[in-house]
DNA sequence: GAAAATAATTTAAACGTTTAACTTTTATTT
DNA sequence: AAATAAAAGTTAAACGTTTAAATTATTTTC
């Protein structure tokens, strides 16, 4: 009996559709129907292939499946090298976080990375080539070739914590702007006039953002800023940009009571350069940074910042991704993730 | 021209082994020759073919490999629901070690958690029932029932961080005896002679194993120890646990002046203990740990510990199934990953 | 120089699904 | 009661590869 089921009968009975369909005593196109929830099976049949079904214990075979449908059941996931390897796991946590729901929404999610200075006519992920995904996840800042490379592809695609210009696509961000407007709240509610700010690359849409914040805080309190006030020209949000930014900040403006960074990365690099100059945090120089990463807490003194869910990011975007997989709607979502003020003790009341 | 070939050709051109077999004038099986390096193949013809798939930009579709050769090039990975969830990303680390080395192997982990409690029955990952992966690696301890259930399937195993009894497996593992022997030659160098232990779940093979080193280390140094000194009937590795060993031990013997606990879980939670009474550490009793996870470094005072490369821990297991499902020989190996001892503030020399 | 061996390529079936188009059965309308 | 519509199921082709077996071309052997 067995001996003509299935595959490999000596090895592993795997059994194929075309057993249940003989052993329910349909079509394999019945089969097929029910597998799917078609609606046009009678309740009977049903009835009868499920039995069937669990009784050989069948499950259909991914790659058949897919060869005919087109779909893979997996989402792609793209970060820049420097992203996936930077210490700070902040990619990583919404990387985990899309797992988590990819497993929920029965998806798999197929991770890769490409060199941070991605060039049109580059290679593009293997997933993208052998089409082994539904859909593709892009995490942080990404170069535009990468994008309109893809584009070709006609994959839907989903945006974390960065987005292009062309508003086309679907995107879980960050609060920015209230997250910046919240740390700066912070420092002038604890009774700093004078507050810095710093941050690298400018162009980016999230720290934009934040600076944008710092200015709507500082207008709406009536506090008076200007380019004596911040320093955003430098090359990337890292720890070593923070100390040479608090560098320039310092010398320029005397005043200063107070300091947020557009990250963590830099705050850290800020605080760097304060203890190296014995200014003291935070009796001298408050600060603030963005991010909540891990080493917050190692510092010393811990350093207030903003937090932010990144593991939730991570399931939005999931959710995006299967609106759009499973109803073929292209509505394009934009969703806010929240953010917090965490205060520690790098902030504090200005001393003199 | 292009109207005949590939798939919807009025939406995205993707050409198929048809396309190439008909630009280089040749059959598709040669096509897949060329693909797959089979030798039989003339240089010339090669080229030629080579050529048309560089002109075609060519990518063979996976899902229709899958389906004929049944190789999908993922490789599962399992973990159980709770040491996914856990707070210290220990098997996180682990996993995104592999996710790194597939990568560079041409190949995508697909990450599935299963129940702690998975018994025979339960419902496998659906990676397995859908055939959607070539092999499995496993993290971390996992119910028998599981390896039974999935034994059925013929796929390669690699365990990592756990082994079931009956060796059949390739493994990488924590050079765990070498570990505790570290840390309790670390504690003897300091003077201390009345070194404890502390452990969850003995059954573990890896606590089982540290236990070896604490013994070995004492008795080397000609040091005296009986159930007086340990503690390793806890349910299981976890910083409650920790507390209540330490309370235990503390109660039956005085003198210690040491403890050696077996992560550093329990090592937290016995730090927690001592400081609720009073006692001080390191001055009346040094302590130690083992794993290194994040968290040690913002206690109070900063845990020593032995330190294991997770990272590097999922690379070897992607090398040791890389190497079974490559060549197909399945000779069973053990990689062993080597620790180092991470003297920081919580251990220091007996003050009486 | 015919037979045998080897090398290079092709033919055609197979892998396990899905699905458009068709057939049969049953119900509804006129 | 014939014509039409709706419901339920089947047939058969298609998806894009791989690969065993067959074919053809070339080289070696005697």
């Amino acid at each position: 009996m067995r001996a003509h089921l299935g595959k490999r009968a000596t090895e592993v009975f795997v059994p194929t559709i075309k057993d249940v369909a003989k052993t329910a005593n349909v079509s394999t196109a019945t089969v097929s129907l029910v597998i799917n929830n078609h609606e046009r099976i009678s309740p009977e049949t049903r009835l009868k292939v499920n039995k069937a079904i669990e009784e050989l214990n069948y499950h259909p075979f991914r790659s058949a499946r897919g060869l005919v449908s087109q779909k893979t059941g997996n989402i792609g996931f793209i970060l820049t090298e420097d992203h996936f390897l930077r210490s700070e796991p902040f990619y990583t946590r919404i990387f985990l976080g899309t797992e988590f729901a990819a497993r929920e929404n029965e998806f798999y999610i197929l991770l890769t990375t490409i060199p941070s200075h991605f060039k049109s006519g580059d290679r593009l992920p293997r997933f993208v080539l052998e089409r082994n995904v539904d859909g593709i996840i892009i995490a942080g800042k990404v170069p535009c070739d990468l994008i309109t490379s893809l584009e070709k592809y006609k994959l839907p695609l989903v945006f974390i914590d960065y987005y292009p210009e062309n508003n086309k696509y679907s995107e879980v961000l960050i609060d920015n702007i209230s997250g910046g407007k919240k740390a700066v709240q912070c420092l002038i509610k604890l009774g700093h006039k004078d507050i810095g700010f710093i941050a690298g690359d400018t162009q980016h849409p999230s720290i934009k953002d934040r600076f944008q914040g710092y200015k709507m805080a500082l207008e709406e309190a009536g506090l008076f800023y200007d380019t004596e006030y911040y320093v955003t020209d430098e090359d990337n949000p890292a720890r070593e940009n923070g100390y040479s930014a608090a560098k320039k900040l310092l010398e320029k403006n005397k005043n200063i009571s107070a300091i947020f960074a557009c990250n963590d990365a830099m705050a850290i690099g800020v605080m760097q350069y304060l203890k190296e100059n014995k200014i003291k945090i935070p009796d001298d120089i408050s600060i603030i940074g963005f991010d909540n990463v891990e080493a917050d807490l190692s510092l010393d003194p811990p350093l207030s910042t903003i937090s932010v869910e990144k593991t939730d990011m991570g399931i939005e975007a999931i959710r995006l991704m299967t609106e759009i997989l499973k109803n073929k709607v292209k509505t394009i979502k934009k969703v806010l993730v929240p953010v917090e003020l965490i205060c520690r003790k790098s902030t504090e009341q200005p001393k003199k």
